[in-house]
DNA sequence: CTTGGCTGCCC
DNA sequence: ATTCTGC
DNA sequence: GCAGAATGGGCAGCCAAG
């Protein structure tokens, strides 16, 4: 397929809000590439080059596309960086950039789409010296043969950002059309049942080998059968189950009834895999066997060949205590392992197992799952190999009672379970339910912070504030001192309204403002918001709140009733965050 | 040789 | 990670 | 309720600039 035709395709995708319809548009697309353009079209279409699991990427971001269209477009860093922020998508910007451009290059020939695509992999192979200068090189070749509405596609296919309403769940509605069609149903409504059972086939598959394209490749060139011979093999990472939240004790009783409840620690997700060899992987599908060495040789003390779905924590064992993610993440690194295990030990809490002994254990029931990770942990005989802590109940109290003592040992809170259930790979529904402190009503940790600059937004927040940068202010000083940015949880019409009030009080950067981050536009401190966090946490790039700031910050609402210097103050912050590391 | 910006991946 | 929004 | 797309802090690694 011409890359022209490629970029129409997309852009009538882009347009289209109904997913049925987006489906259909796929359904078309898929049909009109060739056999060996869906596999990597696939991967283009979830803003990937390859499957996640081949840890390849192309480290191409904003910078580098601004550089690149610089140097294609002979305009200045600063000329493109206005029109981004106006366009709220650098995709566009591009585009524009091209459209001014396109009297002067009438002779450039026509592009495929596999020519981009090669191009696209060169750009993840071009590493080292002077690599960079490389990649604006190679953007620039391939915007020098491109309309702008190629333009526009070649620049968000990079920055992973196509925006196409369009996600895996889509993909696989368009290949469970494709097989309904191959069986002589003309829609997929002539036999909802049969298309519903095709689509959950379809994402199991996708699920077990993480390589979507395969799968729609697979199903056209091959059909629906031919994926009946993907099945789960050591060595290759399967997608995870998630959980989704529920607001109470009561709740989670109230959906689940009788479940299994355990502890949820705040750590490191980690798939692993025994079979000829040891191999871990990361919640992404990424391979992490080289951050934790120490686990081989416990391992290997198994008779057995599995797969086992665990979180690795650190953990001191001098005070007994589990370590914070901020530590634990340390250890997610490709130099100085050694040291680095020795400093941060990690424990490995197991509390699932998707294949045993050349079988899937997948569709089994939690409940005999769960005997078989205790089975093996037991094997293994070790206390740096743990199932984790769990309890089972149908009564909310207990389950109270038992989410405190987990809080009380340093977790993060509870995962609520269905023991009926089969392991579910890549879903994220109410058979696994989480619940963390701060979901309780009233618990979450809250600040007044006063708003003193934006960041405007991309895609559907173009224009707009979608980003506030909230200060903490000094009395003894009076300084606003920046200690978070805060977007999540604006509605689209609060940032209308905080667009409108921000008009009237816009200003140059305030003498009295202290931040590392600069915003897109500083305001005068007028407005006083409320956020929450789950944590307050030590940071490098804060520096002018003692290094504090918060993690997973969210807006909550506006303070109307206080005055720019009623703020929560920097002393209060310390306080907490002493507080809340000596549970 | 050090520093700082950018990027991707953890949550 | 959390949150909002259209379907 | 699902699916998708907005948004957060902070870690290591890579590369360019100094």
């Amino acid at each position: 397929m011409q890359f022209d035709e490629f970029s129409e395709k997309l852009s009538l995708m882009e347009t289209t809000e109904s997913r049925l319809k987006i489906r259909d548009y796929l359904f078309d697309l898929y049909n009109n590439l060739n056999k060996n353009e869906r596999q990597f079209t696939t991967y283009l279409l979830q803003s990937r080059i390859f499957p996640a699991y081949l840890n390849k990427e192309l480290n191409i971001g904003q910078s580098i596309i601004i550089q690149a269209i610089s140097k294609s477009f002979g305009q200045s860093m600063n000329e493109i960086e206005k029109k981004h922020l106006e366009l709220g998508d650098l995709g566009e910007t591009a585009e524009c950039f091209a459209e001014k451009r396109k009297q002067k290059s009438l002779f450039s020939k026509k592009i495929t789409l596999l020519e981009v695509y090669d191009t696209l992999k060169k750009l993840v192979d071009t590493t080292g010296k002077n690599s960079t200068e490389s990649k604006i090189n190679l953007i620039s070749s391939l915007y020098n043969n491109t309309n702008p509405k190629e333009t526009k596609y070649i620049t968000k296919l990079i920055l992973k950002s196509l925006r196409l309403n369009l996600g895996i769940q889509t993909i696989i509605e368009a290949c469970a059309l494709k097989v309904i069609k191959d069986l002589g149903y003309k829609t997929h409504d002539e036999n909802m049942q049969e298309y519903k059972k095709i689509k959950e086939t379809i994402d199991l598959k996708q699920s077990v080998c993480n390589d979507l394209g395969k799968v729609v490749s697979d199903i056209w060139n091959f059909g629906f059968k031919s994926i009946d011979k993907i099945t789960i093999k050591p060595g290759i990472p399967i997608k995870c189950a998630l959980g989704e939240r529920e607001k109470s004790p009561e709740a989670i009783i109230e959906r689940l009834g009788y479940c299994l409840v355990e502890g949820k620690y705040d750590g490191f997700r980690t798939q692993v895999h025994k079979g000829e060899k040891i191999q871990m992987f990361s919640r992404r599908g990424e391979n992490s066997t080289n951050y934790f060495p120490e686990f081989g040789p416990l391992l290997e003390k198994a008779k057995h060949s599995f797969i086992l779905d665990c979180e690795a924590i650190g953990f001191n064992s001098k005070t007994k205590k589990f370590l914070s993610f901020q530590e634990t993440i340390k250890r997610k690194r490709k130099y100085d392992i050694k040291e680095m295990s020795e400093k941060i030990p990690v424990k490995l809490m197991v509390f699932d197992v998707l294949y045993l002994d050349g079988k899937e254990t997948l569709q089994l029931p939690l409940k005999e799952r769960r005997k078989i990770v205790e089975k093996i942990v037991k094997e293994i005989n070790n206390s740096n190999i743990q199932t984790t802590i769990a309890i089972k109940t149908n009564k909310s109290k207990e389950l109270k009672s038992f989410f405190d003592n987990c809080l009380n040992l340093g977790l993060e809170g509870i995962m609520a379970k269905d023991l009926n259930r089969s392991y579910v790979p890549g879903s994220r529904d109410f058979g696994w339910i989480k619940l963390k402190k701060n979901y309780l009503s009233g618990q979450a940790d809250s600040f007044d912070v006063c708003i003193v600059g934006y960041f405007c937004g991309q895609g559907k927040n173009k224009t707009m504030p979608s980003s506030l940068l909230c200060a903490v202010y000094d009395e003894d000083k009076n300084t606003y001192n920046v200690i978070t940015k805060v977007g999540s949880g604006l509605t689209e019409d609060q940032m209308i309204s905080f667009k409108a009030e921000f008009e009237t009080i816009t200003t140059k950067k305030p003498e009295n403002i202290n931040t590392n981050l600069e915003p897109d536009m500083y305001v005068e401190p007028k407005f006083v918001i409320e956020i929450i966090c789950d944590e307050i946490t030590k940071s490098p790039l804060y520096k002018f709140t003692k290094g504090f700031s918060f993690r997973f910050p969210r807006f909550i609402k506006i303070r109307e009733d206080k005055s720019p210097q009623d703020t929560t103050t920097i002393e209060e912050i310390e306080e907490m965050y002493y507080l809340q590391h000596s549970i």
